[in-house]
DNA sequence: TTGTACGCGTTATCAT
DNA sequence: ATGATAACGCGTACAA
C-alpha cells in the first residue's frame, strides 16, 4: 500500500503521547479528514450536525493542526516573520513593535518568526533569501533602515513572499505601508516649542538612512519656516537613534558659545541623554533648557524630569501591519496606513527662561 | 504515477521563482536524494568525490532544505521557542534575552519562533501545549516566573519537548539551568553598600514569584547578618520589577521618618524609580542617597547619575541556552551551568554624608 | 455536502 | 557508500 494510511491503527490510543493527527480527528467524528480540515478552516460547506461532531472530537483530543504539515501542503504557512536590522534589534521600538505583533498573532493563530539580519553587510540579498526560502512565510514585516533597502525588497518580492512596511521613507510601486505622520509629528512638536516662547531650538535627527528620520527634519525645519524663524545649521546635529549618540550630540549643542533654549531629540533615547548631559552643564531641566523627545518609549517616563515627547502607537502599527498580512490585503492592491500621533507634554518642557 | 517525482520535468529552470528542492539538488549532482540529505546534514558516510559535487550543486542552485519538510518528516525541527509571559514581554531583560538567542540561533541555522502566554490565566497548561503541539520545537527557553510553574513544566514534559530554564527558583529533576549566583551578587552589592559606610539599606524586592528575587533577598539579607546590620522589615518593600511599582517602593522608603541612605532595587527599572522619586524628595544622589540596581541594562546608562549596579551576562545566558538545546544535552542528564556576574560602579553611589 | 487519493520536501528504513 | 521508497500530517483537485 502506498497511500498514507491512518497512522497505528493497531493501538488506538496508548499512552501514546503524540498530539492527536487530522486522522484521529476524522475516525473519531466519523467522517473523512477533508471534512474535519474544513472545519478546522472555517469553511462554509458542512453540514451543521457534521461540524458539530468534528468540533467535539478536536476539542476531546485537543487536536491541533500540524504547523509544518500546513506549511508544506499549502504555501499558506502560519509564520509571520519580523525582520530586524541588528543594531535595532534591542530597541524599545522594536521591542513594542515585537509586542504589538505578538498579541495580533496570538489571536489569529499565527505565531511569530524573528530574524535578524545584518544590513551593513553586502550579502544582505541572500541573507534575506535564505531566510524566506526555508520558511516560505505567510508574511513579514519590516523596518527601517531594512524597509528601504532594495536588497531586501527584492529578496522578497522575487520570492514571492508578502511584507508590510512600517514607516519606510519612501513610497513603493506594490508595498503596503503602515505609518504615521512623521513629518507633521516633528511639526507639531517644533511648533508647541516654538509657542511656549523658544527661538533657539536644537534638534537631533535620527539615523541618515531612516526615512522616518528625514521626515521629522522636515518637519523641524517646516515648523521654523512656518514661524518665521531661521534654520541654523548649528543647531541641527547628527545622532543614531542610540542613548551614546544622543551624549555627543547634546554635547555639542550645549558647548556652542549661544546654545539652545530647548532641544528637540528624534527619539526618546537620544532625549534621555540630553537630560544626562545637562546635568553635567548644571542646568536644570526645564527651567534653563526644554528637552523634547520622540516615541513615547518606556525611558520617556523613566527618566527625570520625564520626558514631553510625540506618541506613536507602534503596538498598533504592528497590529495593523499583521492584520493586513493576514488578510493578504495585497491583492487588493498597495496601500498606505496611516495612523496618528499624539504630543504628550510632561515635565522636561516649559518656557524658556526671561534672560 | 503515485510517488514524488521531481518537480516540474518539462522546464528544467524557468524562471520559476521557488526554490530549490532536495531534487533538483540530486538530479544536478546526479545522485540520490538520500544522499544530498547526507550531506546538507554532515552525515559521515559519503564519498569525498560524491560529497563535493552535492555541495557544487547545493551551492549552485542555493539550495535550503524546507523547514516545514524537515520539521515534518523528523520530530526535530530547527526551531527554538522563546516563551514569555506577557507582563515581561517588553522589559528590557526579555530584549537582550532574546538578542542573545537570535544570534545564536543565526551562526547554527536556527530560528527564533516568541510565544507569550499569560501566566495568570488558569489554561496556561493548555496554552503552551497547544503551542508545543502544533510546532513541535526543537526546544524551548523558559525565563521566569513561567519556568517554575508545574503547568508549564508538565506540559512541555508530557509533550516531550526539551526545555532550559534561566534563573529558576528551584532545582527540578530532570532540567537544565542556565543562571547567574543571584544570592551571592546580591550579597557582593549589599557589602559594597555596607563597606562605603552604610547602614541603613533600603530594598527593593522582584516580583514575589520570580526565583532570582528571591535569592537576592537572601543575599541582601545575608549580608546584613555578616556585617552585624539587623534586618528591618519597614527597609524592605515589594516591588513588581517594573518602574512604577519601583516609584510606589521608594516613596514608602522615603518617606520613612528615618529614611535609608542607601537603596538597593532588584533591577535596573526599579531603581531608576528611586532616581526619579529622589528628585521630587530633593535628594541629591549620591550625596544623600546612594541607589544601585541589578541587570546593568540599558537604563542602568541611560538615567543620571548612571546606576551602579551588577551585570548579568544576560545575553551570554542565552546563548548558552539555545547551545544547550541545540545539542540535545539533556541526554546528558540534568544540569545547572552558571554564569558569573559583575559589579558595576557608576555615579549613583557613595559614601553617606556625615551626619 | 462529503470523500478519495495525490503532492508538498524532507528524514528514515531498509536494501544493495 | 549509495539508492528506492515509505512515512510525516495536511490541503486540495476531483470525484461522487
Amino acid at each position: 500500500m502506498k497511500q498514507n494510511s491512518p497512522p497505528s491503527p493497531p493501538r488506538e490510543k496508548a499512552k501514546t503521547q503524540k498530539p492527536a493527527s487530522i486522522y484521529d480527528v476524522a475516525k473519531r467524528a466519523n467522517v473523512s479528514i477533508k471534512t474535519v480540515s474544513r472545519v478546522v478552516n472555517h469553511l462554509s460547506n458542512v453540514g451543521d450536525e457534521t461540524r458539530k461532531r468534528v468540533m467535539e472530537a478536536v476539542e476531546a483530543l485537543s487536536y491541533r493542526p500540524n504547523l509544518y504539515a500546513r506549511g508544506l501542503a499549502s504555501e499558506r504557512s502560519f509564520l509571520i516573520g519580523l525582520l530586524c536590522d541588528i543594531p535595532a534589534a534591542g530597541s524599545g521600538y522594536v521591542s513594542a513593535l515585537q509586542i504589538g505583533m505578538l498579541s495580533r498573532c496570538r489571536k489569529e493563530g499565527y505565531h511569530l518568526i524573528v530574524e535578524s539580519v545584518d544590513g551593513q553587510k553586502s550579502d544582505l540579498g541572500d541573507q534575506v533569501r535564505a531566510f524566506v526560502a526555508v520558511s516560505r512565510l505567510h508574511g513579514v514585516v519590516l523596518t527601517s533602515p531594512l524597509c528601504d533597502l532594495p536588497a531586501v525588497v527584492e529578496a522578497l518580492e522575487s520570492s514571492r513572499t508578502p511584507f508590510v512596511r512600517i514607516a519606510p521613507e519612501k513610497p513603493l510601486p506594490h508595498s503596503i505601508d503602515v505609518r504615521i505622520d512623521d513629518r507633521t509629528a516633528a511639526y507639531d512638536m517644533t511648533t508647541y516649542l516654538i509657542g511656549l516662547g523658544h527661538r533657539r531650538i536644537g534638534f537631533i535627527k535620527g539615523t541618515a538612512d531612516h526615512g522616518d528620520a528625514k521626515a521629522r527634519l522636515e518637519g523641524y525645519r517646516a515648523a521654523l519656516a512656518q514661524a518665521g524663524l531661521p534654520f541654523l545649521e548649528e543647531l541641527c546635529v547628527q545622532g543614531q537613534f542610540t542613548y551614546l549618540s544622543g551624549i555627543e550630540a547634546s554635547e555639542r549643542l550645549l558647548s556652542l558659545k549661544k546654545r539652545p533654549t530647548a532641544i528637540f531629540a528624534c527619539n526618546d533615547d537620544m532625549a534621555a541623554a540630553v537630560l544626562a548631559t545637562s546635568q553635567r552643564f548644571n542646568l536644570k531641566i526645564p527651567q534653563q533648557l526644554s528637552v523634547a523627545g520622540f516615541d513615547d518609549s518606556l525611558v520617556a517616563q523613566v527618566v527625570w524630569p520625564r520626558l514631553t515627547t510625540c506618541r506613536q502607537p507602534i503596538e498598533e502599527m504592528a497590529q495593523a501591519a499583521v492584520s493586513i498580512l493576514i488578510q493578504r490585503s495585497a491583492e487588493q492592491g498597495p496601500f498606505e496606513k496611516r495612523l496618528s500621533h499624539e504630543l504628550v507634554v510632561r515635565e522636561s518642557t516649559a518656557p524658556p527662561e526671561a534672560s
